[in-house]
DNA sequence: CCTCGCTGTGTGACCAAGTCACCAAAAGAT
DNA sequence: ATCTTTTGGTGACTTGGTCACACAGCGAGG
């Protein structure tokens, strides 16, 4: 961690020297194996995680026992989850798991409420944490009310695939992922594979027809 | 507004002195006639809303012109999502309307983002509020995803009927709210009336069998 | 009073998607 | 090599969303 992680963030750059020291020495950089539960309902955060590398995957689980997926927080982004909990006391249901081998910078509460009464642009960082997960959860909404399935797989698959057009997931996850049962998850790939546009095998979906799938993902905007 | 509208948030209560009344003096109470749309993508909104009196209705519009609904702001709580716009520039896609007279205290950006910073006990009402809000979308996209239809009406039905065990709506306007077609209110609610729970008139359902409606929609949790 | 037109509701046909109950194939475990 | 677990495939059925259209209540204007 040569210099500062702080460079990591956008919307720190613009704070000042003392309140960066303050901010760097009252914090700590911590790793965290893959499949951990980072945070999960009960457990109250004591810590602001902010991601320096890895994702976290935050879902939430339901009273029947299922799951949906909710939002993913990449490197360079933080679990205001965390920080609700932290500030708010309130009890979330969401889980967040580590995908990844994760490290992150853990924040204390006592830093962290101390910051945010000093500076305008740490605030800031929060709130636009805050307000970019909000508008993560409304298109989600958007997409679950109105978005076919089809398109929304197409998205994702083009989301989630490698720099060789490979994605790793079962059925069963890219199911959870799109709060979906395993059973359509098939159907579609099915469908997708007899368009030429993908190749399958267990566990693994290979893109072989990039822009068919795009021309799929996009259709629901052109429509507008 | 005799005293002070301060006293109507619990949240608030704590505040030190020279704090309350910065906040009095530098806010506004303002009245907002039904119907008036309070805040809408593009409007970069200066004033945080704490609602006084009356029901904000935050919905979102689609690319494709049709509407989900969100959550529903009541008297004692604010508008989190004009703080996301005020301090973080994003644009929501969401629309609040005022769906009847509403009361509400304005406070423009200056004040808050001074009180924001002077005040821990502010912060925290603030990201309580948010909190709140992330739950109910929580909660909102676990229902849309797992629950089915006739629960959430029935739960909705109870939610919405006055002391009068009536509810006002048009079967158009419950499709709205719980993200559904009105064809499937009209259905869903022809049966509610075949089970005797529920007479039905134009733009009027009146509960006739309120144990009936609150067995099935207590039926969901039971499950666990 | 009648008619026009608007808004709200009812309905049937159809399609998309979730559920259930299985089975079969692939990968691991012993 | 056999057993077990994980993953994927399939058909039958139900729920929910879409489309097209019919019709009823009600106010405005002639």
């Amino acid at each position: 961690m040569d210099g500062s992680w702080i460079t990591k963030f956008p919307g720190l750059s613009r704070l000042p020297e003392d309140i960066r020291l303050q901010l760097e020495s009252g914090s700590q950089v911590v790793s965290v194996p893959a499949g951990t539960e980072v945070f999960a309902p009960g457990q109250s955060a004591d810590n602001l995680l902010l991601l320096l590398d890895g994702t976290v995957r935050v879902h939430q689980r339901s009273d029947t026992g299922r799951e949906v997926f909710l939002y993913r927080v990449n490197a360079g982004e933080s679990c205001v989850l965390t920080t609700a909990c932290m500030l708010a006391f309130e009890d979330y249901s969401a889980v967040g798991t580590a995908e990844t081998d994760v490290q992150a910078v853990a924040i204390p509460r006592a830093t962290f409420d101390d910051l945010a009464g000093k500076s305008t642009v740490f605030r800031e960082f929060i709130f636009k944490a805050y307000s970019r997960r909000i508008t993560d959860l409304f298109t989600l909404i958007d997409d679950i009310v109105f978005q076919r399935m089809d398109v929304r797989l197409a998205a994702r698959l083009l989301e989630l695939a490698d720099n060789q057009d490979t994605v790793r997931a079962t059925h069963a996850v890219l199911g959870t992922e799109l709060g979906t049962a395993r059973e359509v998850i098939s159907r579609t790939l099915s469908e997708f594979q007899r368009r030429g546009w993908i190749e399958q095998a267990r566990g693994v979906v290979r893109i072989t027809g990039r822009s068919g799938l795009e021309r799929l993902a996009r259709s629901a905007r052109a429509e507008v």
